[in-house]
DNA sequence: TGTACATCAGTGAACGCGCGTTCACTGATGTAC
DNA sequence: TGTACATCAGTGAACGCGCGTTCACTGATGTAC
């Protein structure tokens, strides 16, 4: 069967979309979405450059894609910092903490991640519905819907006034946001992961005091 | 003496150097960083590609001095917005007002110019620096200086416990740049303007609540 | 079970584009005498 | 005050690059009979 190797051995792939999709996300990884081209993936895959043309209509397909798995790895950064916490004195404390624990995973995750990080930003689709149910499964949350869930855990818990939950996730997104973009891209690149633990706590102080 | 038109009508521009700067900051203007292309500003100017060579060293040189053109200006909105301060009751309820002035002119300027906005960030220097005295006549303050100056007044009139002082002007820049990002490249650009007048507000209630 | 055939995932070559950058040059300008 | 000359800001042509994308194609695979 094996005997004679054919003439091509890449013909057929087996799952070349797949495997582009990762090339892509490698290539967001340690560059960001301007670091996500076509040709390169198909390179990296070991394939002809039109071949691509199969799986995605043009390079902005395979762009959106790795954008929606990148999203999809920031919100697994989140559920996972929730998933470890250990339990709290009351809800509301447990609330809080919770809170905290989404704002922790979006900036380690952006930290740890920044090409990703800077890709699930660009912005083909908004990052409530980016990752629709029917790519997840429907099964999984987006990163603003965890947000959004953990907000009104706390006004349940009695941890935040009603009154002041309306658009809240805006607030507090805005906070972790913007110190995640600083730190990754901005002016206090300076600052490293190292700034992320004094940074990162304070701020979510102010987030948690102020909000 | 004007009889015969010269051969080269472009010989000798005058000020091309500030003429190619100019040039870049449209383009930046409206298309950020990536938009400053070389070439372009050249075609812009009327003058052959290379010419640019004689004033900047290479394309980054160009984007560099863009760079600092866009900070200063960014600087400017919000030197504006103080300038433009009613009187308030007494030290303390001006400096929070200070900081809210500064807040907002960061915010509209963001919100006006985002392709200017963008490529201020777009990283070759940090906001402290970039626009540095001698390119600045020593007068004008960068924005960060301009934040950190407010908060110092703030301390000054017990506005703000002295103990929450360090490190301040990253919190409430975080979350002040956050904002601005996801409203004018980030899934908030639905709100557009609009969300800048009633999410701006609130957010800075938040920072000068809880910093 | 064997054979004919349609499908369609991949190939190979080529395209036009715009970019940044380098080269040897030219000729108007300002200066030294 | 007039003239020779060095300077250097601009020209014109060309380069190599990598990109996205299109074209006509080929041949392994799965299916219908």
């Amino acid at each position: 069967m094996s005997a004679t190797p054919p003439t091509r051995s890449t013909y057929r792939h087996g799952d070349l979309r797949r495997a582009l999709l990762d090339a892509g996300i490698e290539m967001a990884r340690d560059g960001g979405p301007d670091a996500v081209v076509l040709r390169e993936a198909t390179r990296r895959v070991g394939v002809a450059p039109n071949a691509a043309y199969r799986h995605f209509a043009d390079r902005q397909a395979l762009l959106d894609a790795v954008c929606s798995a990148a999203q999809a790895t920031l919100a697994d950064a989140m559920e996972c910092q929730l998933a470890v916490l250990p339990p709290a004195a009351d809800d509301a404390a447990a609330a809080r903490a919770r809170l905290r624990a989404v704002g922790t995973g979006y900036l380690s995750f952006a930290v740890a991640e920044p090409g990703l990080f800077r890709t699930a930003f660009s912005v083909p689709a908004d990052l409530s519905t980016a990752s629709s149910p029917d790519k997840r499964g429907g099964r999984d949350r987006a990163p603003l819907e965890i947000l959004t869930d953990v907000l009104d855990e706390m006004v349940k818990a009695g941890a935040l006034a009603p009154q002041r939950r309306p658009r809240a996730e805006f607030l507090a997104w805005s906070a972790v946001h913007g110190l995640a973009t600083l730190l990754i891209d901005g002016p206090l690149r300076a600052f490293g992961s190292a700034g992320l633990g004094d940074l990162g706590t304070r701020l979510l102080d102010m987030v948690e005091k102020g909000l």
